[in-house]
DNA sequence: TTGAAAGCGCTACCAA
DNA sequence: TTGGTAGCGCTTTCAA
């Protein structure tokens, strides 16, 4: 029904005088037509009104322009900056996105994947959480290019832009420590699953170890990733007998959340409790107290993502590669020296 | 590249010993197909890892199962609300979506439609915050099914699904007037641009004129929609020489701007200032103070605007449908009586 | 219930 | 520099 009437490359070609190929050579490569030709079927088109069948095109090109971008959830605002990064670049290139949420599910990323590889996407980015395990596996048969961000892999043959976890995480820890803390718990991800969150996880044991501070187990509550994730988590550990004085989110989202939760249980941040935060999304620096977090390259993640994949698939770079860009971490009202009692 | 090697129906209908014809059948209306040779195909489906391949059956069957939908921006949360709803509903039906933020640029809007009738996009979702102006007759000469949301139109023959701007910004100001505001101003989108911004702008003035309040011009500012916007434009408000108590502002984020400014300044929320957002994002709740908004559905906004969106494609209703949704507005700490001075 | 075959609109190779 | 034409992989009559 949309599609009625669209005139094709053929009705241009009759209203210039030139063959189909030409009409197709001034789409694809201009140079190898003559001034005066290519006017013509210019000026034909627009008499036509010809729009471009990128079905066509692809199916005979064996390309779509189409990159398939796979988030967890454009809920978080730290996905849709991302999303953006991607967006931005890949639209100068002339591509663009196919995005799928998996809010979390691997079936979901699995389904989303089959669709893009129906769609043809020439290449897709992958913002999942997981593990090395089964999604790598399955991107490779797919053989459509892809890149991983986030974080690295044990596989190096794989294409990925990511920041290291592990120190960002004992950086945070350390800087807690620094300031007086010795009980400090985390809010995580669940780091039995998330590579990320288990990196995380890992970076904040060995901080406690590097120092000297024992691990207490009941100091760290494995959760989602939602702002009442973060204020249940912090219900629950402000119970204990010996709660925390600091206090690591693995995201904004939860520490907002369990600074939400102590304030009403009448605690003052940072007096009572330190809080921190990962990724910086833009609330943070206007929250009250403005969020101590670690500031993630969101956007150059997406953007770079994009362009690693994109000069992959047109054969401009070769693969793989491997980036680890920098984090930052951004001191602000949400931590203050361990009050001395 | 990523091609290579991809098997076809062809190769499945060999494997099975049926034609193409039959593989398609059992692809497109299995129940046409004789159970024993439906499985046949199937099985041989499994055996030789075919995948649909989609610009195939679209160049033929003329439809993409794709959406295109624009936003102004992935970065605000009820975009990403929306694009959620949207999405949600779409995957369900068997669509995907193909997301495009303009950033507020009419141009990249004109690009982005472009191009997904380039892509043959059966259908669009358009988030813009236009007035009737230049899109909808751009759009209805590409001849794609489209739905607009966030505002109705002039033009009625025109899908939209929506909820009453003028409405919904009436009642806030009502609102803070029944507090005892009369000095309130309003930092508002571009309402000289942007249909729902103007409708709002026309809420708060024929409020304030019903209630005999002499309308300041200098009382409202017409900005962006970020942070720093909001920011900035308390700012400016409270310099004023008879400043407001009260403000409303176009979306939360500026509001959450707002209330930074009037801190930074000394003052206390609400006890010196009431401030009202619009949309209610998740932020909103978790803010201190919790701020007060107008709750728009956008995840229900979303979905149905998938939903009319499909069914039109599919010729399961008759458009044009107009909806127009509720809102609601969520009484939080931002606000307050006005002292008495 | 199944098959044969003519497209869908474009690309790209081979000639001219 | 341009044209002819065989696909790309699927859908969809029309017949059988």
């Amino acid at each position: 029904m949309n599609f009625h009437h669209r005139t094709t490359i053929h009705d241009v070609a009759r209203k210039a005088n030139v063959s189909v190929a030409t009409v197709s050579r001034v789409l694809n490569s201009p140079s190898l037509v003559r001034d005066i030709t290519r006017n013509r079927v210019l000026k034909a088109m627009k008499d036509t009104h010809y729009v471009y069948n990128a079905l066509a095109g692809g199916l005979s090109a064996r390309k779509t322009t189409i990159l398939g971008v796979i988030i967890p959830t454009i809920t978080n605002p730290v996905f849709a900056t991302v999303t953006k990064g991607i967006q931005d670049y890949a639209r100068q290139r002339g591509y663009a996105i196919i995005l799928g949420n998996t809010d979390y599910s691997e079936e979901n990323e699995r389904d989303l994947i089959h669709l893009l590889q129906e769609k043809r996407a020439d290449g897709v980015i992958l913002n999942g959480p997981w593990r090395d395990t089964p999604i790598v596996p399955l991107m490779k048969k797919t053989r459509l290019p892809f890149v991983i961000t986030w974080q690295t892999l044990q596989d190096k043959a794989v294409n990925c832009v990511a920041f290291d976890n592990f120190k960002s995480t004992y950086r945070i820890v350390e800087y807690l420590i620094d300031l007086g803390h010795r009980r400090i718990g985390m809010i995580a991800g669940k780091f039995s699953v998330f590579e990320r969150a288990r990196m995380r996880w890992e970076g904040y044991r060995n901080c406690l170890a590097d120092h000297h501070i024992a691990f207490d187990p009941q100091l760290v509550l494995e959760k989602g990733y939602t702002f009442a994730d973060g204020k249940e988590a912090m219900a629950r550990v402000l119970q204990l007998p010996s709660p925390p004085t600091a206090v690591f989110c693995g995201n904004d989202i939860l520490a907002i959340g369990a600074i939400v939760c102590a304030k009403e249980k009448g605690m003052q941040v940072p007096r009572d409790l330190s809080v921190v935060g990962f990724d910086d999304v833009e609330i943070s620096a206007y929250y009250d107290p403005p969020l101590t977090t670690m500031a993630v390259p969101a956007y150059e993640m997406g953007q770079l993502a994009a362009k690693i994949l994109i000069e992959n698939i047109r054969g401009e770079s070769k693969s793989p590669q491997q980036y680890i860009l920098e984090t930052k971490l951004m001191i602000r009202g949400s931590t203050d020296k361990k009050r001395t009692p």
